[in-house]
DNA sequence: GCCAAGTTGAACGGTAGTGTTCAAGTTACG
DNA sequence: CGTAACTTGAACACTACCGTTCAACTTGGC
């Protein structure tokens, strides 16, 4: 068995390393977009020179951050239950992922000042059809209203989630309570009739 | 009659620049809030040495632009009648300055990476108070629903304001559009009963 | 018309971030 | 154990922004 074209081994301790970059990257994105290079190694507790060893450039390690979390929500995404009422699968969906669809979209946000616009979209673009395929659907079966377009009621969600997130992080809401406001309003505001 | 201690006349045109600068600063900061001084003052078509001649400061200047957006808002505020029944007054709340206060909330956000977060609260207060004392009275008199707290649903007016402006920036939303996209939703969302 | 008030670009020093190089040190792994 | 892979801080050049100074210019207002 031949090996593969490009290196396959790379040494564990530097896997790891570029694991913990990763992390540090997406935790320091979401909390600021323009969070530096620096501040991203040292979160990571690693050289500032390691981390230019594994990212070429922070525009690339704004991508990667930016794949790493959003391949997360597809996973998670994935791994859901969304049949059965929509209503019900979007409490499910909103319950299990707004704070990691939040998060997201804040590294997003970081993204866009630094990364081609149509980079960005393609990235984005599939993980974002998840969430907008269920509330079409919604819609076909009649539960959710239709007299607003399904794109706007989908951006609402996303709004209502991002600020949630925000009104955590500056302590306005509990973090506990999020999940329930966010379903509540978002459910209240889709509701057909009115 | 013996003139004020301060300076009481500047040169028309100064005066008249100072102006000019403020409507960049706004305009600027809202769609970037790391505008740079340069940018604000290109904006405004004057020096940069103009600029800092009635500025000392980035953050003075930003301070300011706030200042002056907020006054915007609360004189805008002051002049509607928003007595009535609390969703048609919530209607033409947002009819009349959803883009204004979604403005605002972005100078905002410019402000407060700058200033120190009490001045920023101290500035804030008083508008937002505005708007959080008609959802109040909504719930008072029964047409919005209690099972959520006011300050969530005055959160989530903002946010969805906030998220309907980017959306009109970035194409998604039709500009004429929003004012029923945010009226439509955010009613619905308020409504009691479940 | 005069002059002070105001504007302007060029230039400067200071700070902060990016991306690179290098030489010395550490460590995974065969 | 030995070596190649990896890490690290220091130092460097480069860019961008802030805030200031200065000398020349334009213009408002009496």
């Amino acid at each position: 068995m031949t090996r593969p074209l490009a290196k396959p081994t790379r040494r564990a301790d530097a896997q790891h390393n570029v694991e913990r970059i990763l992390e540090a990257a997406v935790s320091c994105l979401s909390r600021d977009p323009d969070a530096s290079v620096s501040e991203i190694a040292q979160a990571a507790r690693v050289g500032r020179v390691t981390l230019y060893g594994h990212f070429p450039s922070r525009d690339a390690l704004v991508e990667a951050a930016l794949t790493r979390v959003l391949a997360e929500g597809e996973e998670l995404l994935a791994g859901l239950d969304l049949t059965g009422d929509p209503r019900d699968a979007l409490r499910v969906l909103i319950r299990s992922s707004w704070l990691l669809i939040a998060q997201s979209s804040a590294v997003l946000e970081a993204a866009q000042a630094s990364l081609p616009p149509e980079r960005v979209h393609e990235l984005h673009a599939e993980p974002a059809r998840r969430v907008d395929q269920l509330i079409r659907r919604g819609q076909d079966e009649g539960v959710f209203r239709t007299d607003l377009p399904a794109s706007w009621l989908t951006s609402a969600l996303h709004h209502i989630m991002k600020g949630a997130a925000v009104d955590v992080a500056s302590g306005q809401v509990d973090r506990a309570d999020a999940p329930r406001l966010i379903s509540e309003t978002v459910l209240a505001a889709y509701r057909v009739d009115g």
